[in-house]
DNA sequence: CTACTTTAGTTGTCTAGACATGTAAATGCA
DNA sequence: TGCATTTACATGTCTAGACAACTAAAGTAG
């Protein structure tokens, strides 16, 4: 049975969700970079046909999902994407470092092409075998050992993916250039680190650490996999939300 | 300077925000149990002898902040506050064990009214030495512990809390009860247990734990702090989130 | 050149009415 | 009684126009 429009999402085809999605796509496709001014109502009104009070309710509702900013008196703004950290502060981490007023370093420990296991493959809509991008980096902090990055990118959404300098950009950022809009599940869960992570981090083999396990994907494909394992005395992930 | 109203806020008087401000302080209220019908748009249109449009907005946004649900052709109804967890899956422990099936037991350690020192005092807005309840509750999902829940309540927001009998309801579902409407700040972190913690939840001592430190405060006043002490080899927080 | 005023453009909000869509209870018919 | 139809009511959406609030740039007077 093909669920009979359960109600409640306002119908697809509504004229102001038609306006919403065409500009969400826009977005989407990096038509809009950060900052960049978007149509005003009146530009909307005219090219879709519809009345102001509609296009009005597809841009209210764009800003409250954050996705563009409006300012009265001046216009509609594409979001800065970035500031993601709106629930849960998993941002970028070099955002957050500096943020701090510390200094950010980076390691890169590998980077290389490798043929995508079963579960992997899976995960990131492959075939078992295809090549997958994988780096390691690890970030400091003033120089402390923050967060060890064990990250697989799916070479469709980032073909040049191995060819960025992890030394001047992060991962994390690089792939939110290359992929502006996207949705990530994780898991979060405090476990002891391999031996290599330890190594990594300067950390005991016995010390818990905080690890966040994140998949990532844009609207039309998986992005990448990541696993980031942080010691549990030098990290903590902090948050709000209401009910 | 008294920051001229920043550009974006919607103006706190208008009739729309006026309709939805009156609808949260009811539903903050406990006027409306979590089901209960509210009044229809024609109502309110009525009570507050604006138009049905201006009422209409307030009531989408109640419902896309998760606050009331609507039915097309039935009508509007307080939300089920209980399924907090849209975005992070902090939700009431005995829900999640027995939405997957398993039985949930909790064990009450300790309750009673103790002196609150300098920091807690502080957290949850009393003055150094002023009494609150602890409350020290473990709970097992089929048998097994999961979580060692510390707790300490601020006596003003729920003045029978130590009357509650816990091995039928939880700590965390009784305060939803009688503070409905609430926001929480949260921390997530991995450490090893205390002695008694590691006791409690028949584990090591140098087993890594994911810990949550959670305080939550209504619309007037702190209500409580807690620490909830999970084994890292048994317990993971998941979720989702979009820029 | 400076300081003030004007103006055009933008978003924020409201209204009154209309039609569409969906649900549930009342009604009518067999 | 049992089933279909009608009716009342609720929400979902759109329109066309209006006024308010705000910004930035252009124009103007000193």
């Amino acid at each position: 049975m093909p669920r009979p429009q359960s109600a409640n999402e306002p119908a697809a085809r509504a004229p102001f969700a038609l306006v919403k999605q065409h500009l969400i796509d826009a977005l989407a496709a990096g038509r809009y970079p950060p900052g960049a001014r978007m149509p005003s109502e009146a530009a909307l009104v005219a090219q879709f046909s519809v009345s102001r009070m509609t296009v009005h309710r597809a841009l209210r509702e764009l800003q409250t999902a954050g996705l563009v900013e409006r300012v009265q008196g001046v216009g509609t703004f594409a979001a800065a994407l970035h500031k993601v950290s709106s629930t849960l502060t998993i941002r970028d981490l070099q955002d957050e470092v500096e943020s701090r007023g510390h200094r950010h370093q980076a390691r890169l420990q590998l980077a290389r092409q490798e043929a995508a296991p079963a579960r992997l493959a899976a995960q990131l809509g492959l075939s078992e075998g295809a090549p997958v991008f994988h780096t390691l980096v690890v970030h400091l902090d003033d120089g402390v050992p923050l967060q060890c990055e064990d990250r697989f990118v799916n070479p469709a959404a980032a073909p040049d993916y191995l060819q960025v300098d992890f030394s001047r950009t992060t991962p994390t950022r690089y792939l939110l250039q290359v992929a502006p809009l996207w949705q990530a599940q994780y898991a979060i869960e405090a476990s002891r680190p391999t031996a290599n992570e330890a190594r990594l981090l300067g950390i005991a083999v016995d010390d818990p650490c905080l690890v966040v396990v994140r998949r990532t994907v844009s609207q039309t494909l998986p992005i990448t996999l990541a696993r980031l394992v942080h010691p549990g005395s030098r990290y903590q992930l902090q948050g709000e939300f209401s009910p």
